[in-house]
DNA sequence: CTGATTATTTGATCCTGATCAATGTTATAG
DNA sequence: CTATAACATTGATCAGGATCAAATAATCAG
């Protein structure tokens, strides 16, 4: 069950064994139904989940009821709401499981306990943080400086699993475009 | 010189006087004049800056040549490609500085030894990669959910510091939006 | 101070992607 | 399996900003 975590832990940081299952230890499994929600805007932020199987969304809902995705979370990657985890406030945007999922996830007091009890854990995070800071900022580097047809040809060559996996109307909700103008793109006109 | 640096610094995380000496002593003077480029799109990232006076601006280049504000940093604050920074890798933005200003200036090298040999400027780096994450995810969020209008005003609200201090051009096209569609949401028609 | 450059405003037109609507296609619950 | 709902496609129209153009206004270098 937890191969593929500890995978991804050992290779992004040294721990011996002792600390390696201190932290396994902190890991519980969830199992998501598809369309379940995992974390709900206006709850404070109290997990982190790894994707061991399945699927997430995590997106915002506008005041109008509509919702913006902010980022699909795959197979062996992390997944939090990191805005309001650092602080442990309030949820700002939805996670749901878009496919059947299983998950693992640590809670926020024993994540920052981890910070001071494994040495080690302290560049895990900093990888972490330095990885989603990356992943974010290109993202927005792709809405201010491409249109929707080069949004889609972006993501289809660096992220064509993406486009692949997910309905259409998910994927169109990512580049903040319509379902119909996706359609569209996609047919070339 | 280095008191506003020191006050940022201390603020955050705690050093002995030996350790905080060390550290300034990896801060060197830049000063630049209005529209000085100093940091140049394709070139190796080195160098981290702490806007002592004056205000940076970074900013993607497009194909045709024009270019799209990811951010601005005014007094007290750092600023950096992080992006770049933290792989040592090509620069994919100019920065410059948009007024006469007076920078402090860290090389890569030095900032990540600090990390090895401070113990407590591992806790710095942290803080700060946290404090980007979330700056930079609020604002990717403004560009998913708010149309032109709305993300004037609520810059307008947030940081109305920006709205008045810079020329229009720039506010426009960190908004991305053109400087004509600003001047007509100003004048609310 | 002054001429030249750069920024701002305003108007007219255009174009991309949103919206609305209808039809066809898949999934899915029971 | 089948009924129903969710999703996808296609067409027609609309609207918000972009673009282009011209007239002021504000900066700045010399």
């Amino acid at each position: 069950m937890q191969e593929q975590l500890t995978k991804f832990i050992t290779d992004r940081i040294q721990l011996t064994e002792a600390d390696l299952q201190q932290v396994l230890s902190c890991f519980h499994l969830l199992v998501a139904k598809k369309n379940e929600i995992i974390g709900r805007t206006g709850e404070p932020s109290r997990r982190m989940f790894f994707v061991n199987k399945g699927c997430l969304r995590v997106y915002y809902i506008k005041p109008d009821g509509r919702e913006a995705t902010r980022r699909f979370a795959f197979e062996n990657s992390f997944s939090t709401s990191l805005t309001s985890f650092i602080g442990g406030t309030l949820l700002k945007e939805d996670t749901q499981a878009v496919e059947p999922s299983q998950l693992l996830y640590i809670n926020r007091e024993d994540f920052y306990r981890l910070l001071n009890t494994i040495p080690n854990w302290e560049k895990f995070y900093r990888g972490f943080l330095e990885q989603a800071y990356i992943i974010n900022t290109s993202r927005l580097e792709d809405f201010i400086t491409l249109n929707p047809r080069e949004r889609y040809q972006l993501l289809l060559k660096e992220n064509p699993e993406m486009v692949l996996r997910l309905p259409n109307k998910l994927v169109a909700n990512y580049l903040n475009i319509t379902q119909e103008a996706l359609s569209r793109i996609k047919s070339g006109s």
